[in-house]
RNA sequence: GGUCCCAUCGUCUAAUGGUUAGGACAUCACCCUUUCACGGUGGCAAUAUGGGUUCGAGUCCCGUUGGGAUCACCA
Protein backbone atom coordinates (compact mmCIF):
# COMPACT_ATOMS: atom_id res chain seq x y z
CA UNK A 1 0.00 0.00 0.00
CA UNK A 2 1.23 3.46 -0.86
CA UNK A 3 1.86 5.48 1.97
CA UNK A 4 0.08 8.65 2.20
CA UNK A 5 1.62 11.82 4.62
CA UNK A 6 1.01 14.86 5.01
CA UNK A 7 2.95 18.22 6.07
CA UNK A 8 0.60 20.61 8.63
CA UNK A 9 2.23 23.05 10.06
CA UNK A 10 0.06 26.23 11.28
CA UNK A 11 0.52 29.57 10.22
CA UNK A 12 2.42 31.13 12.96
CA UNK A 13 5.40 32.92 10.99
CA UNK A 14 8.36 31.65 9.58
CA UNK A 15 9.74 28.30 8.93
CA UNK A 16 11.81 26.42 11.87
CA UNK A 17 14.80 24.01 10.62
CA UNK A 18 12.62 21.74 12.74
CA UNK A 19 9.68 21.76 10.80
CA UNK A 20 11.33 21.42 7.62
CA UNK A 21 13.20 18.47 8.60
CA UNK A 22 9.47 16.69 9.94
CA UNK A 23 8.32 17.88 6.66
CA UNK A 24 10.99 16.38 4.87
CA UNK A 25 10.73 13.18 6.41
CA UNK A 26 7.60 13.59 5.83
CA UNK A 27 8.17 13.94 1.75
CA UNK A 28 10.10 10.94 1.89
CA UNK A 29 8.18 8.62 3.69
CA UNK A 30 5.50 9.05 0.98
CA UNK A 31 7.96 9.24 -2.20
CA UNK A 32 10.12 6.48 -1.10
CA UNK A 33 7.40 4.16 -2.36
CA UNK A 34 5.75 6.45 -4.54
CA UNK A 35 2.80 7.55 -2.43
CA UNK A 36 1.63 11.12 -2.08
CA UNK A 37 2.57 13.70 0.47
CA UNK A 38 -0.03 16.51 1.82
CA UNK A 39 -0.27 20.12 2.48
CA UNK A 40 -2.30 21.19 5.26
CA UNK A 41 -2.89 24.04 7.29
CA UNK A 42 -3.61 23.85 10.65
CA UNK A 43 -4.91 27.44 11.69
CA UNK A 44 -7.53 26.71 14.19
CA UNK A 45 -6.16 29.00 16.38
CA UNK A 46 -7.19 32.60 15.46
CA UNK A 47 -5.01 34.44 18.08
CA UNK A 48 -1.89 32.99 16.53
CA UNK A 49 -2.60 33.34 12.60
CA UNK A 50 -0.07 35.44 11.17
CA UNK A 51 -0.36 37.29 7.98
CA UNK A 52 1.72 35.79 5.09
CA UNK A 53 2.80 32.64 7.27
CA UNK A 54 0.85 30.27 4.49
CA UNK A 55 3.32 31.96 1.78
CA UNK A 56 6.18 31.67 3.13
CA UNK A 57 5.68 27.65 3.98
CA UNK A 58 4.49 27.57 -0.06
CA UNK A 59 7.67 29.26 -0.99
CA UNK A 60 9.54 27.37 1.34
CA UNK A 61 8.39 24.03 0.18
CA UNK A 62 8.47 24.99 -3.23
CA UNK A 63 11.99 26.14 -3.14
CA UNK A 64 13.69 23.12 -1.79
CA UNK A 65 11.26 21.22 -4.81
CA UNK A 66 9.36 19.23 -1.94
CA UNK A 67 6.04 19.48 -4.35
CA UNK A 68 2.37 18.64 -2.57
CA UNK A 69 -0.13 16.31 -4.41
CA UNK A 70 -2.65 17.40 -2.74
CA UNK A 71 -3.22 21.14 -0.61
CA UNK A 72 -4.98 24.60 -0.39
CA UNK A 73 -4.06 25.88 -3.92
CA UNK A 74 -3.82 22.73 -5.61
CA UNK A 75 -6.74 21.13 -4.30
CA UNK A 76 -7.13 17.32 -4.46
CA UNK A 77 -9.98 14.82 -4.08
CA UNK A 78 -9.68 15.26 0.40
CA UNK A 79 -10.42 19.17 0.49
CA UNK A 80 -10.63 21.14 1.85
CA UNK A 81 -6.94 21.36 2.97
CA UNK A 82 -7.44 24.78 5.25
CA UNK A 83 -8.79 23.40 8.56
CA UNK A 84 -10.61 26.77 9.48
CA UNK A 85 -12.70 25.85 6.16
CA UNK A 86 -13.56 22.42 7.96
CA UNK A 87 -15.05 23.77 10.77
CA UNK A 88 -18.82 21.91 10.12
CA UNK A 89 -16.72 18.34 9.71
CA UNK A 90 -15.33 18.80 12.81
CA UNK A 91 -18.55 20.12 14.63
CA UNK A 92 -20.31 17.02 13.13
CA UNK A 93 -18.08 14.69 13.91
CA UNK A 94 -17.44 15.94 17.34
CA UNK A 95 -20.97 15.72 17.92
CA UNK A 96 -20.91 12.47 16.64
CA UNK A 97 -18.48 11.35 19.23
CA UNK A 98 -20.28 12.36 21.70
CA UNK A 99 -23.04 10.02 20.75
CA UNK A 100 -20.45 7.32 20.49
CA UNK A 101 -19.97 7.85 24.48
CA UNK A 102 -16.41 8.93 23.39
CA UNK A 103 -16.70 12.76 24.80
CA UNK A 104 -18.99 14.72 26.60
CA UNK A 105 -20.47 18.49 27.01
CA UNK A 106 -19.06 20.48 28.87
CA UNK A 107 -20.01 23.79 30.40
CA UNK A 108 -17.43 24.95 32.74
CA UNK A 109 -15.77 28.06 32.97
CA UNK A 110 -13.19 29.18 30.61
CA UNK A 111 -9.78 28.69 32.00
CA UNK A 112 -9.09 32.49 31.87
CA UNK A 113 -12.10 32.86 34.47
CA UNK A 114 -11.54 30.00 36.70
CA UNK A 115 -7.87 31.86 37.01
CA UNK A 116 -9.07 35.08 38.21
CA UNK A 117 -11.33 33.72 40.54
CA UNK A 118 -10.26 32.84 44.27
CA UNK A 119 -12.14 29.32 44.20
CA UNK A 120 -10.30 26.60 43.84
CA UNK A 121 -9.26 25.33 40.08
CA UNK A 122 -12.10 23.29 37.95
CA UNK A 123 -9.22 22.91 35.44
CA UNK A 124 -7.88 20.68 38.09
CA UNK A 125 -10.85 18.89 38.08
CA UNK A 126 -11.49 18.05 34.72
CA UNK A 127 -8.08 16.35 34.74
CA UNK A 128 -9.07 13.37 37.43
CA UNK A 129 -12.54 12.62 35.64
CA UNK A 130 -14.06 15.19 38.03
CA UNK A 131 -15.59 17.21 35.59
CA UNK A 132 -19.34 17.68 36.85
CA UNK A 133 -20.85 17.97 33.49
CA UNK A 134 -20.09 14.26 32.81
CA UNK A 135 -22.72 13.64 35.04
CA UNK A 136 -24.93 16.12 33.13
CA UNK A 137 -27.90 13.47 30.88
CA UNK A 138 -26.93 14.01 27.21
CA UNK A 139 -30.65 15.13 26.26
CA UNK A 140 -30.26 17.66 29.27
CA UNK A 141 -26.80 18.74 27.63
CA UNK A 142 -28.74 19.39 24.40
CA UNK A 143 -31.34 20.99 25.58
CA UNK A 144 -28.80 23.90 27.24
CA UNK A 145 -27.05 24.09 23.84
CA UNK A 146 -30.40 24.45 22.38
CA UNK A 147 -31.08 27.27 24.65
CA UNK A 148 -27.52 28.85 23.18
CA UNK A 149 -25.61 28.15 26.56
CA UNK A 150 -21.58 28.12 25.56
CA UNK A 151 -20.12 24.70 25.42
CA UNK A 152 -17.18 22.93 24.74
CA UNK A 153 -16.82 19.05 23.58
CA UNK A 154 -14.48 17.13 26.39
CA UNK A 155 -12.74 13.66 25.53
CA UNK A 156 -13.60 11.23 28.01
CA UNK A 157 -11.29 8.86 29.05
CA UNK A 158 -13.20 6.04 30.73
CA UNK A 159 -10.21 3.30 30.31
CA UNK A 160 -8.51 1.88 33.04
CA UNK A 161 -4.73 0.27 32.65
CA UNK A 162 -1.97 0.40 30.37
CA UNK A 163 -2.27 1.95 27.02
CA UNK A 164 0.26 0.59 24.29
CA UNK A 165 1.09 1.77 21.19
CA UNK A 166 4.20 1.09 18.72
CA UNK A 167 6.38 4.13 17.05
CA UNK A 168 8.26 3.44 14.02
CA UNK A 169 11.32 5.68 15.99
CA UNK A 170 10.39 4.70 19.71
CA UNK A 171 9.17 1.50 19.72
CA UNK A 172 6.50 -0.05 21.58
CA UNK A 173 5.64 2.61 24.41
CA UNK A 174 3.04 2.02 27.76
CA UNK A 175 1.00 4.78 29.24
CA UNK A 176 -1.35 4.63 31.93
CA UNK A 177 -4.45 5.79 31.19
CA UNK A 178 -5.04 7.65 34.37
CA UNK A 179 -2.20 9.77 33.18
CA UNK A 180 -4.02 11.37 30.08
CA UNK A 181 -6.48 14.44 30.61
CA UNK A 182 -10.07 14.83 29.73
CA UNK A 183 -8.94 17.53 27.30
CA UNK A 184 -11.52 19.91 24.87
CA UNK A 185 -11.60 19.00 21.47
CA UNK A 186 -14.11 21.14 19.88
CA UNK A 187 -13.72 24.83 21.87
CA UNK A 188 -16.61 27.13 22.48
CA UNK A 189 -15.76 29.15 19.52
CA UNK A 190 -16.75 26.22 17.62
CA UNK A 191 -13.20 25.28 16.33
CA UNK A 192 -11.42 22.16 16.74
CA UNK A 193 -8.31 22.06 19.08
CA UNK A 194 -5.42 20.30 17.83
CA UNK A 195 -5.85 16.94 19.34
CA UNK A 196 -9.28 16.69 17.78
CA UNK A 197 -8.84 18.27 14.58
CA UNK A 198 -5.73 16.29 13.44
CA UNK A 199 -7.57 12.55 14.10
CA UNK A 200 -10.60 13.56 12.34
CA UNK A 201 -8.23 15.32 9.47
CA UNK A 202 -6.16 12.38 9.36
CA UNK A 203 -8.62 10.03 9.13
CA UNK A 204 -10.66 11.56 6.69
CA UNK A 205 -7.63 12.44 4.57
CA UNK A 206 -6.49 8.83 4.70
CA UNK A 207 -3.09 9.76 5.90
CA UNK A 208 -1.06 6.36 6.50
CA UNK A 209 1.93 7.98 8.49
CA UNK A 210 1.59 10.65 11.33
CA UNK A 211 5.29 11.94 11.21
CA UNK A 212 5.51 14.86 13.92
CA UNK A 213 7.77 15.94 17.04
CA UNK A 214 8.26 13.52 19.95
CA UNK A 215 6.47 16.02 22.26
CA UNK A 216 3.25 14.58 21.27
CA UNK A 217 3.96 11.08 22.48
CA UNK A 218 2.66 11.25 25.73
CA UNK A 219 -0.90 12.60 24.14
CA UNK A 220 -0.96 9.63 21.30
CA UNK A 221 -3.02 7.34 23.77
CA UNK A 222 -5.57 9.94 23.52
CA UNK A 223 -5.30 10.09 19.53
CA UNK A 224 -5.69 6.30 19.42
CA UNK A 225 -8.75 6.41 22.36
CA UNK A 226 -10.62 8.86 19.58
CA UNK A 227 -9.81 6.92 16.88
CA UNK A 228 -11.15 3.56 18.68
CA UNK A 229 -14.01 5.85 19.50
CA UNK A 230 -14.53 5.99 15.86
CA UNK A 231 -13.80 2.61 14.70
CA UNK A 232 -10.76 3.88 13.12
CA UNK A 233 -7.98 2.17 12.48
CA UNK A 234 -4.85 4.88 14.05
CA UNK A 235 -2.02 5.75 11.17
CA UNK A 236 1.74 4.32 11.56
CA UNK A 237 3.34 6.27 14.22
CA UNK A 238 6.48 8.09 13.58
CA UNK A 239 7.78 10.46 16.26
CA UNK A 240 11.38 12.79 16.03
CA UNK A 241 13.06 13.74 18.13
CA UNK A 242 13.63 17.34 18.59
CA UNK A 243 16.54 19.91 16.93
CA UNK A 244 18.58 21.59 19.97
CA UNK A 245 20.28 24.81 19.52
CA UNK A 246 22.70 23.05 22.36
CA UNK A 247 22.29 20.67 25.03
CA UNK A 248 19.38 22.17 26.73
CA UNK A 249 17.36 23.98 24.57
CA UNK A 250 15.33 22.99 21.13
CA UNK A 251 15.74 25.01 18.25
CA UNK A 252 13.09 28.09 18.07
CA UNK A 253 12.43 30.84 16.27
CA UNK A 254 11.28 32.57 19.71
CA UNK A 255 15.07 32.36 20.81
CA UNK A 256 16.14 34.44 17.50
CA UNK A 257 17.33 30.97 16.03
CA UNK A 258 18.07 30.71 11.99
CA UNK A 259 14.89 30.42 10.37
CA UNK A 260 15.30 28.80 6.33
CA UNK A 261 14.67 31.79 5.29
CA UNK A 262 17.02 33.68 7.96
CA UNK A 263 20.16 30.81 6.82
CA UNK A 264 19.05 31.52 2.66
CA UNK A 265 19.67 35.14 3.61
CA UNK A 266 23.14 34.12 4.88
CA UNK A 267 24.18 33.08 1.85
CA UNK A 268 23.21 29.19 2.44
CA UNK A 269 21.73 27.52 -0.59
CA UNK A 270 18.61 25.53 -0.45
CA UNK A 271 19.98 22.68 -1.22
CA UNK A 272 22.84 22.84 1.40
CA UNK A 273 20.27 23.34 3.69
CA UNK A 274 17.94 20.43 2.74
CA UNK A 275 20.72 18.03 3.05
CA UNK A 276 22.47 18.90 6.24
CA UNK A 277 19.12 18.58 7.86
CA UNK A 278 18.14 15.36 6.63
CA UNK A 279 21.25 14.25 8.54
CA UNK A 280 20.14 15.16 11.78
CA UNK A 281 18.30 12.42 13.20
CA UNK A 282 18.66 10.01 10.55
CA UNK A 283 22.06 8.81 8.14
CA UNK A 284 21.57 6.29 5.20
CA UNK A 285 23.87 3.26 6.85
CA UNK A 286 27.02 4.14 4.79
CA UNK A 287 29.09 7.20 4.67
CA UNK A 288 27.55 8.84 2.26
CA UNK A 289 27.02 12.52 3.26
CA UNK A 290 26.11 14.70 -0.06
CA UNK A 291 22.49 14.11 -1.09
CA UNK A 292 20.50 15.96 -3.38
CA UNK A 293 16.14 15.18 -2.64
CA UNK A 294 16.10 13.05 -5.47
CA UNK A 295 18.65 10.65 -3.76
CA UNK A 296 17.39 11.09 -0.45
CA UNK A 297 13.62 9.76 -1.96
CA UNK A 298 15.61 6.64 -3.41
CA UNK A 299 17.64 5.84 -0.19
CA UNK A 300 15.36 7.39 3.10
CA UNK A 301 14.37 4.66 5.32
CA UNK A 302 12.41 5.38 8.88
CA UNK A 303 13.99 2.96 9.82
CA UNK A 304 17.61 4.35 10.41
CA UNK A 305 16.34 7.48 11.91
CA UNK A 306 17.21 8.69 15.22
CA UNK A 307 15.92 8.44 18.87
CA UNK A 308 17.74 11.28 20.70
CA UNK A 309 17.77 14.92 19.69
CA UNK A 310 20.47 16.60 17.03
CA UNK A 311 22.04 19.80 17.81
CA UNK A 312 21.92 22.05 15.01
CA UNK A 313 25.33 22.97 14.04
CA UNK A 314 26.19 26.04 11.68
CA UNK A 315 29.73 24.53 11.38
CA UNK A 316 29.23 22.01 9.61
CA UNK A 317 26.36 22.95 7.30
CA UNK A 318 28.88 25.75 6.31
CA UNK A 319 31.19 23.21 5.36
CA UNK A 320 28.18 21.46 3.48
CA UNK A 321 27.45 24.37 1.79
CA UNK A 322 30.89 25.71 0.15
CA UNK A 323 30.74 21.79 -0.99
CA UNK A 324 27.90 22.56 -3.03
CA UNK A 325 29.23 26.15 -3.98
CA UNK A 326 32.13 24.10 -5.57
CA UNK A 327 29.70 21.55 -6.88
CA UNK A 328 28.04 24.67 -8.99
CA UNK A 329 29.17 25.37 -12.51
CA UNK A 330 31.19 28.36 -13.15
CA UNK A 331 28.08 29.92 -14.95
CA UNK A 332 25.57 29.10 -11.92
CA UNK A 333 28.09 30.15 -9.31
CA UNK A 334 28.27 33.89 -11.15
CA UNK A 335 24.56 34.18 -11.61
CA UNK A 336 24.46 33.35 -7.68
CA UNK A 337 27.25 35.50 -6.40
CA UNK A 338 26.48 38.61 -8.87
CA UNK A 339 24.21 40.03 -6.42
CA UNK A 340 27.13 40.47 -4.26
CA UNK A 341 28.70 42.72 -6.64
CA UNK A 342 26.10 45.59 -6.69
CA UNK A 343 28.04 47.69 -4.84
CA UNK A 344 31.53 47.91 -7.16
CA UNK A 345 30.93 50.15 -9.79
CA UNK A 346 34.12 49.78 -11.53
CA UNK A 347 34.21 47.76 -14.92
CA UNK A 348 36.18 44.42 -13.60
CA UNK A 349 36.04 40.80 -15.11
CA UNK A 350 33.09 39.94 -12.76
CA UNK A 351 33.34 36.31 -14.54
CA UNK A 352 36.99 35.96 -13.50
CA UNK A 353 36.04 37.62 -9.92
CA UNK A 354 33.35 35.01 -9.56
CA UNK A 355 36.04 32.21 -10.79
CA UNK A 356 38.38 32.86 -8.09
CA UNK A 357 35.57 33.14 -5.61
CA UNK A 358 34.47 29.99 -5.79
CA UNK A 359 36.79 27.56 -4.14
CA UNK A 360 37.26 30.09 -1.65
CA UNK A 361 34.00 30.75 0.11
CA UNK A 362 31.47 28.79 2.21
CA UNK A 363 28.54 31.23 1.79
CA UNK A 364 27.37 33.67 -0.73
CA UNK A 365 27.13 36.08 2.38
CA UNK A 366 31.36 36.05 2.51
CA UNK A 367 31.65 37.48 -0.98
CA UNK A 368 31.82 41.39 0.59
CA UNK A 369 34.20 41.19 2.68
CA UNK A 370 36.49 39.31 0.44
CA UNK A 371 36.24 41.76 -2.29
CA UNK A 372 35.98 45.32 -0.75
CA UNK A 373 39.30 45.84 -1.69
CA UNK A 374 38.43 45.98 -5.34
CA UNK A 375 35.78 49.27 -5.30
CA UNK A 376 38.67 51.18 -3.61
CA UNK A 377 42.05 50.14 -2.75
CA UNK A 378 42.29 50.54 1.07
CA UNK A 379 44.92 52.88 2.87
CA UNK A 380 47.33 50.48 3.83
CA UNK A 381 50.54 50.52 5.74
CA UNK A 382 54.38 49.74 3.66
CA UNK A 383 55.23 47.14 6.14
CA UNK A 384 52.81 44.91 4.03
CA UNK A 385 55.49 44.84 1.55
CA UNK A 386 57.66 43.01 4.32
CA UNK A 387 56.94 39.54 3.95
CA UNK A 388 59.89 36.76 4.80
CA UNK A 389 59.01 33.98 3.17
CA UNK A 390 58.25 35.58 0.22
CA UNK A 391 61.90 37.92 0.59
CA UNK A 392 60.92 40.94 0.06
CA UNK A 393 60.23 44.28 1.99
CA UNK A 394 59.31 47.77 0.80
CA UNK A 395 62.53 48.41 -0.83
CA UNK A 396 62.61 45.47 -2.86
CA UNK A 397 58.71 46.07 -3.54
CA UNK A 398 59.55 49.81 -4.71
CA UNK A 399 62.46 48.06 -7.26
CA UNK A 400 60.67 45.25 -8.30
CA UNK A 401 56.74 47.30 -9.41
CA UNK A 402 58.94 49.43 -11.28
CA UNK A 403 60.69 46.73 -13.58
CA UNK A 404 56.98 45.43 -13.68
CA UNK A 405 55.06 48.68 -15.44
CA UNK A 406 56.70 48.58 -18.65
CA UNK A 407 56.69 45.11 -19.63
CA UNK A 408 52.66 45.19 -18.00
CA UNK A 409 52.54 48.25 -20.65
CA UNK A 410 53.38 45.80 -23.58
CA UNK A 411 51.21 42.97 -22.65
CA UNK A 412 48.25 42.32 -24.76
CA UNK A 413 47.23 38.83 -23.83
CA UNK A 414 45.19 40.27 -20.82
CA UNK A 415 44.93 36.60 -18.89
CA UNK A 416 46.10 34.61 -15.83
CA UNK A 417 48.28 32.30 -17.62
CA UNK A 418 50.22 34.90 -20.00
CA UNK A 419 50.59 37.61 -16.99
CA UNK A 420 51.91 34.59 -15.09
CA UNK A 421 54.35 33.78 -17.24
CA UNK A 422 55.98 37.21 -18.20
CA UNK A 423 56.14 38.25 -14.77
CA UNK A 424 57.85 35.22 -13.92
CA UNK A 425 60.34 35.90 -16.89
CA UNK A 426 60.51 39.19 -16.00
CA UNK A 427 61.73 38.14 -12.16
CA UNK A 428 64.09 35.09 -14.06
CA UNK A 429 65.42 38.14 -16.41
CA UNK A 430 66.09 40.29 -13.14
CA UNK A 431 67.26 37.33 -11.04
CA UNK A 432 64.76 38.04 -8.65
CA UNK A 433 62.56 35.40 -6.85
CA UNK A 434 59.34 35.02 -8.09
CA UNK A 435 57.93 35.80 -4.75
CA UNK A 436 59.64 39.06 -4.77
CA UNK A 437 58.05 40.20 -7.90
CA UNK A 438 54.21 38.66 -7.63
CA UNK A 439 54.12 39.63 -3.90
CA UNK A 440 54.33 43.43 -4.27
CA UNK A 441 52.02 43.24 -7.25
CA UNK A 442 49.57 41.45 -4.95
CA UNK A 443 49.80 43.65 -2.62
CA UNK A 444 49.92 47.00 -4.78
CA UNK A 445 46.52 46.15 -6.34
CA UNK A 446 44.78 44.94 -3.03
CA UNK A 447 46.34 47.02 0.00
CA UNK A 448 45.47 43.32 1.65
CA UNK A 449 47.36 40.57 3.49
CA UNK A 450 45.18 38.08 2.08
CA UNK A 451 43.25 38.09 -1.11
CA UNK A 452 41.08 36.11 -2.90
CA UNK A 453 43.53 34.77 -5.89
CA UNK A 454 46.82 35.88 -6.57
CA UNK A 455 48.63 38.79 -8.04
CA UNK A 456 47.95 37.87 -11.40
CA UNK A 457 44.48 36.86 -11.09
CA UNK A 458 43.88 39.94 -9.29
CA UNK A 459 45.06 41.21 -12.40
CA UNK A 460 42.62 39.99 -14.46
CA UNK A 461 39.82 40.90 -12.38
CA UNK A 462 41.16 44.90 -12.44
CA UNK A 463 41.66 44.68 -15.79
CA UNK A 464 44.87 46.82 -17.67
CA UNK A 465 44.05 50.16 -16.78
CA UNK A 466 43.44 49.42 -13.02
CA UNK A 467 45.89 47.09 -12.85
CA UNK A 468 48.79 50.15 -14.40
CA UNK A 469 46.81 52.71 -11.91
CA UNK A 470 47.23 50.86 -8.69
CA UNK A 471 51.34 49.70 -8.96
CA UNK A 472 52.08 53.18 -10.36
CA UNK A 473 50.05 54.70 -7.08
CA UNK A 474 51.83 52.20 -4.98
CA UNK A 475 55.29 53.58 -6.38
CA UNK A 476 54.33 56.95 -5.57
CA UNK A 477 53.65 55.62 -1.89
CA UNK A 478 57.09 53.85 -2.07
C1' G B 1 6.56 16.73 41.44
C1' G B 2 3.81 12.39 38.58
C1' U B 3 4.46 10.06 33.89
C1' C B 4 7.05 9.19 29.32
C1' C B 5 11.55 9.48 26.53
C1' C B 6 16.87 9.89 25.70
C1' A B 7 22.50 9.02 26.68
C1' U B 8 29.27 6.66 21.56
C1' C B 9 34.90 11.78 20.08
C1' G B 10 33.55 19.22 21.18
C1' U B 11 29.34 18.38 17.14
C1' C B 12 26.50 14.97 13.49
C1' U B 13 26.88 9.83 13.61
C1' A B 14 28.42 4.05 12.36
C1' A B 15 29.10 -0.57 14.69
C1' U B 16 23.96 -9.43 13.52
C1' G B 17 26.80 -9.76 21.75
C1' G B 18 33.17 -10.90 19.31
C1' U B 19 36.19 -4.37 15.20
C1' U B 20 42.96 -1.78 16.96
C1' A B 21 35.02 1.36 18.54
C1' G B 22 34.62 3.39 11.86
C1' G B 23 33.32 8.03 9.06
C1' A B 24 32.22 13.38 8.65
C1' C B 25 32.60 18.56 10.65
C1' A B 26 35.71 21.36 13.80
C1' U B 27 40.83 21.48 15.53
C1' C B 28 46.31 20.60 15.02
C1' A B 29 50.64 19.24 11.85
C1' C B 30 52.64 18.45 7.14
C1' C B 31 52.34 18.51 1.58
C1' C B 32 50.74 21.41 -2.71
C1' U B 33 51.15 26.72 -3.67
C1' U B 34 52.06 33.81 -6.80
C1' U B 35 49.08 35.46 -0.57
C1' C B 36 44.43 33.09 1.00
C1' A B 37 41.64 29.15 -0.21
C1' C B 38 40.67 24.44 -2.74
C1' G B 39 42.89 19.62 -2.78
C1' G B 40 46.00 15.66 -0.41
C1' U B 41 48.32 13.03 3.94
C1' G B 42 48.55 12.31 9.02
C1' G B 43 47.54 13.42 14.45
C1' C B 44 44.33 14.51 18.79
C1' A B 45 39.58 12.96 20.38
C1' A B 46 34.09 8.96 22.60
C1' U B 47 30.93 4.21 24.60
C1' A B 48 28.00 9.21 31.51
C1' U B 49 28.31 5.98 36.07
C1' G B 50 27.65 1.51 39.39
C1' G B 51 25.99 -3.33 39.40
C1' G B 52 24.41 -7.74 37.00
C1' U B 53 23.57 -11.66 32.62
C1' U B 54 27.45 -13.89 29.34
C1' C B 55 33.33 -17.40 27.58
C1' G B 56 32.73 -12.32 25.74
C1' A B 57 28.62 -6.07 26.71
C1' G B 58 28.86 0.33 23.34
C1' U B 59 25.12 -3.38 22.25
C1' C B 60 20.73 -7.19 26.98
C1' C B 61 18.70 -6.25 32.38
C1' C B 62 18.52 -3.17 37.01
C1' G B 63 20.03 1.13 39.80
C1' U B 64 22.40 6.08 39.77
C1' U B 65 23.48 10.61 37.39
C1' G B 66 22.54 13.99 33.60
C1' G B 67 19.25 15.96 29.87
C1' G B 68 14.59 16.52 27.33
C1' A B 69 9.18 16.18 26.90
C1' U B 70 4.33 16.33 28.94
C1' C B 71 0.55 17.60 32.59
C1' A B 72 -3.79 24.50 27.93
C1' C B 73 -10.59 26.17 24.99
C1' C B 74 -1.46 26.15 21.61
C1' A B 75 -0.17 23.28 18.01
Amino acid sequence: MKARTRFAPSPTGYMHIGNLRTALYEYLIAKANGGDFILRIEDTDQKRYVEGATDIIYKTLKRVGMNWDEGPDIGGNYGPYVQSERRSIYAEYAHKLVELGGAHYCFCKQKEEAETSDDEEPVEAHSKFKDPCKLIPLDEAKKRIAAGEPFVVRQNINKKGTSIFHDVVYGDIEIDYDELDEGVLLKSDGLPTYNFANVVDDHLMEISHVVRGNEYISSTPKYNLIYEAFGWTPPVYVHVPPVMKDSQHKLSKRNGDASFQDLVAKGYLPEAILNYIALLGWNPGDEREIFSLQELEKCFSSERLNKSPAIFDITKLTWMNGCYIRNLSAEEFHKLAEPYYKDITKPLNFKALSAVLQPRIETLAQIPQEIDFLQQIPDYPLSLYENKKMKTNPEIAKHSLALVVPVLQNVTDWTNENLFNVLKECAATNELKNGQILYPVRIALSGKETTPGGATELAVILGKEETLNRINQALEKL
